[in-house]
DNA sequence: AGACTTTTTGCAAACGTTTGCAATGAATTT
DNA sequence: AAATTCATTGCAAACGTTTGCAAAAAGTCT
């Protein structure tokens, strides 16, 4: 009896060569077939094309990426401060994600998702030169300035969520923080408030935009900026808390508040009633970032919107710019002020939430810029 | 003269064999030297690894899981319902991802996030065939149990989070959904209230599971269980609030609410609160997910809560299992009710926040369960 | 000093694709 | 009918690692 080799070897996964064999061609043809090339013959291409549909067969990506010498995958990269460990607390920057995940996979890219500590963000370069990711997408800047400047002169795409800084030599997506600030600003002094409180740390890049803005309003209507209106109140959920209370119990000399994120303002506004302060009677309050729950509440929150998908699908231009060695680009989006009750003029009757002033550009390379677009 | 090669082409990337040539040594030894082998000298070996070190080397991950046969790569997949396009709404699962990756990232795998349409899940198959992944988390079940189940008949390693099915060919890790039920309602017959609504979809086999929990409550304290106190309220933020709205126009004779997401909880209490209902007083609300944010509105809100980082430790667990053909286990994670002031008895003196109940065990293979752990 | 171990290294063959080039055969032209 | 095109296919060499095996170097024992 003639030695028997089995046929089918405990060989785990289907591979071209499978298909070949069974369409009676090469590996060569198989792969040009599904890679839609029109070197093969239309009833060839289409044999195989079904049999593989049949067969569930997908072509190993490693291998693929490896001849090709590029992956077709861009890592996002989640900064975890060290203070906290928490998770992402920020539904703002969830959102961010969500949106950045579909506008990568409909542009046909897989999203590597990292988490790194603040402290070695340097590291996200090893998924550039492993061949990991083809570019970098971090979702905000913080106090990381520094490390990211240095990642991209290091020829790292990198693409960055926050503020549009002059000098930046990385690309950034981010909103127009300094007129969202004025936006709020003049809104609440539109609501006949006088002591403002400006609740946010400006150690963030983008917080002291915002502040800018904050101190521009105040300054064209003729008002003092009072120091001791402001706050440095954290964006961390728990944090925040404790740091309001803190704040509300040495202060209570203001009548409206400019958070810097929803979070913190509806932090603020459970803790204002708790202590028998009626929002928006008593103090007026405006959030940013406009979080679907703001529009959920009790009272529904005033609040500084950024557009989400543009910004993903800027990011994600951005990032694919910065690989092919383009000059970067700050690009802005549109940011508007979405009134709700929580900063409802008193007297009025009855304002329907509605928008107040737009603004849409790009500075330095109008290259992907999509600002304006929605 | 004789011909010059260039030594320095074009070539982009550095690899393993500029190092070698840098280190005087074959690739052989670099690539051990990297992989921290004793096979090979001390000296040789810290030689190599601070030359690749200044270097930033980084071996090509491709060409490494190409060799090994398999990559170091978890999927995880966010079904988006094609009914609402939006980006995952609820905070929920946000903070699970989170969880995941940190979890995934701390024991040495790289996470994918995938957003796909839920009738298209079958495709996360070619995630693993075509070696991009070594297995599927799946981030909510919601109602595709059949399209699971089919996945993992076909040998697909996936792990599911949502309710334990008893008859699931997958590994599913959750919440005790029917204790989180009965916990929610019986505090809530301990408030003193008798006409409980139920709030949620109970299509959804972990809703339904719930609304179980909330029955046999009601049943075993005597009361009767009212068809018409029960809402199919979706989890998505604006369909939420549209069906809350119409439920309330319709209906009034209700003493509390048991909703089956703090999202759904915190928009009825913003909608309670602008018909002029007062929570707790007039009618007492308790949530499920013990988002950080319920403990920071107005009135804070009580809530069933499951153990987030012990599901991503156990859904990745699970996942590893499934890969190694291990029999699917389920998963029961402990399930506690946070009690907080939107359920403060009424005549209480100050109710602290308090756990109530705990739960934790493992059905079927108790292999991969962390329940307990904490 | 020779015959052993033992440690340290390098060679070369994979891993599963893609793609330049050459080969085949059919269709067209002369 | 030979010469020339053209459409379709296959061969074989990459891509950058890992790893079994054998070779070389360095100790250890008689």
């Amino acid at each position: 009896m003639a030695v028997m080799r089995s046929e089918k070897k405990p060989n785990t996964r289907m591979q071209m060569i499978d298909i070949a064999r069974m369409a009676g061609v090469s590996v060569s043809t198989v792969s040009r077939a599904l890679a839609g090339s029109d070197l093969v013959n239309d009833a060839t291409r289409k044999k195989i094309v079904d049999l593989a549909k049949s067969l569930r067969f997908s072509a190993n990506v490693g291998a693929q990426n490896l001849r090709r010498g590029q992956s077709q995958t861009i890592a996002v990269v989640l900064p975890k401060s060290n203070a906290d460990q928490q998770p992402v607390s920020d539904p703002f920057f969830i959102s961010l994600l969500g949106e950045l995940a579909d506008a990568l996979t409909s542009r046909g890219y897989d999203m590597l998702l990292t988490r790194v500590n603040e402290d070695h963000i340097d590291d996200v370069e090893g998924l550039v030169v492993s061949g990991r990711a083809l570019g970098i997408v971090v979702i905000g800047q913080w106090l990381h300035h520094y490390v990211l400047t240095g990642l991209a002169a290091r020829g790292v795409p990198i693409a960055v969520w926050g503020a549009t800084l002059p000098g930046s030599n990385y690309f950034t997506v981010g909103g127009d923080n300094r007129l969202g600030g004025k936006l709020a600003t003049e809104h609440l002094i539109a609501c006949g408030r006088r002591r403002i409180m400006f609740l946010g740390d400006t150690r963030l890049p983008e917080v002291a935009l915002r502040f800018e803005g904050y101190r521009d309003a105040l300054i064209e209507a003729g008002y003092l900026v009072n120091p001791g209106l402001t706050a440095a109140v954290p964006f961390e959920g728990k944090a925040a808390r404790r740091s309001l209370e803190d704040l509300f119990d040495h202060t209570a000399d203001f009548d409206a508040l400019f958070a810097c994120s929803d979070l913190i303002a509806m932090t603020a506004n459970g803790l204002l009633n708790a202590r028998g302060l009626r929002v928006p009677d008593d103090v007026c309050v405006v959030g940013y970032d406009d979080l679907s729950l703001a529009s959920q509440v009790h009272p529904t929150l005033t609040s500084v919107r950024q557009p989400l998908a543009a910004a993903a699908q800027a990011l994600v231009d951005a990032v694919l710019a910065a690989r092919e060695g383009k000059a970067p680009a700050l690009v802005v989006l549109e940011t508007t002020l979405i009134q709700r009750e929580s900063s409802q003029l008193a007297a009025g009757g009855g304002i329907k939430p509605k928008v107040t002033a737009k603004s849409a550009r790009s500075v330095k390379g109008a290259k992907g810029t999509k600002g304006a677009k929605r």
